[in-house]
DNA sequence: TTAATGCTAAAGTATTTACTTGACTATCAT
DNA sequence: ATGATAGTCAAGTAAATACTTTAGCATTAA
C-alpha cells in the first residue's frame, strides 16, 4: 500500500530485503517469526535494547516485505512473509545456475583440448 | 586467513554477507561473476564510479567470502564462491521449514476442533 | 630504460544507520 | 473514571557507509 512504488522496482526491493537481514537484530525476528506470529512485546523481550529500537526493526522488516502485522487492540501482531523468502531464494537459484552453466562449459572445453580437467565434471552432454 | 577469527562466528559471516549483498553494485559484480571470472577493470568498466570504488566493493565481496580473487601479474582475477550461496539458501530453507513446521500445526488445531479452517492445509499426517 | 597499465592505499566527506530518551496516544482492567 | 499497559512519534547522536581524489607501486610493452 505504501510501498507499492518502492516495491515496483525489483532491484530495490532486493536491496530492502538484503539490507533488513543484514542485522543479527532483524534475523532473529525474522527467526522467532518463523516459529510463529508474536507481538511488539515478545519480540522485544529477550532483547537488549529498547522497545522504541525494536518497533524500528520491525518497521524496516515490514517494508522490505519480510513480515506483515496487524493491530489488534493495543497489540500489534506480526507474522513472517514467506513468498518474500521465496524471491531470495530464486534469486540465489539463478546465480547458482548460472554459475553451474559456467561450470559446465569450462569443463567441456577443458574435455575438447583433452587436458586433465582440474574441475570434476558435474553433466553427461 | 585473514578472516579465520571472524568468519569463526556463523552469525558475524551471515551479517557480512546479507550486507554485501545489501548493495546493487555488489548484487551487479556477484551477478557478472556468476557468468564467469573476471579482472577489477572488466568489472569496474560498465559501473558508473571510480575504479578505486569498485576495488573496495571487491574487497567487501572478499571479505563475505561471496568472491575470491588471485593476482596474475598485475591482474586480479575474481571469481564466485558457490559455497558462500549455499549457506545462504540453506539459512532461508530453515526458515521456510520452520514456517511450514508451524503452519502445518496451525492447521493440526483448526482441524481438530473442526473448524473451517481459513489457511489451505499443506500435508496429510 | 621509459612509459603506460592495472591496481592499491590513504585521507576526506556527505549520507545513512542503529540506537537513545522523552513525550504522547490509544486500549484494557479495576 | 483511573491507572497500567502496548505501542508510536520525534529529535538527537555516535558510528558506519559509499563514495571521491590524490599519490604511489609493481608489471608489462615499446
Amino acid at each position: 500500500m505504501i510501498l507499492l512504488k518502492h516495491m515496483l522496482n525489483h532491484q530495490t526491493h532486493l536491496t530492502s530485503i538484503f539490507h533488513a537481514l543484514a542485522d543479527p537484530t532483524r534475523r532473529a525476528i525474522v527467526e522467532r517469526l518463523s516459529l510463529g506470529p508474536a507481538s511488539i512485546g515478545e519480540l522485544a523481550e529477550p532483547m537488549p535494547m529498547s522497545l522504541a529500537a525494536v518497533v524500528q526493526h520491525v518497521q524496516l522488516l515490514e517494508q522490505a516485505q519480510l513480515i506483515t502485522s496487524q493491530k489488534h487492540g493495543r497489540v500489534r501482531t506480526c507474522k513472517i512473509e514467506v513468498a518474500t523468502l521465496d524471491m531470495l531464494e530464486n534469486w540465489l537459484g539463478q546465480r547458482r545456475r548460472q554459475w553451474e552453466h559456467m561450470f559446465d562449459r569450462l569443463a567441456e572445453v577443458l574435455d575438447d583440448h583433452e587436458q586433465k580437467p582440474k574441475l570434476p565434471k558435474r553433466k553427461k552432454p
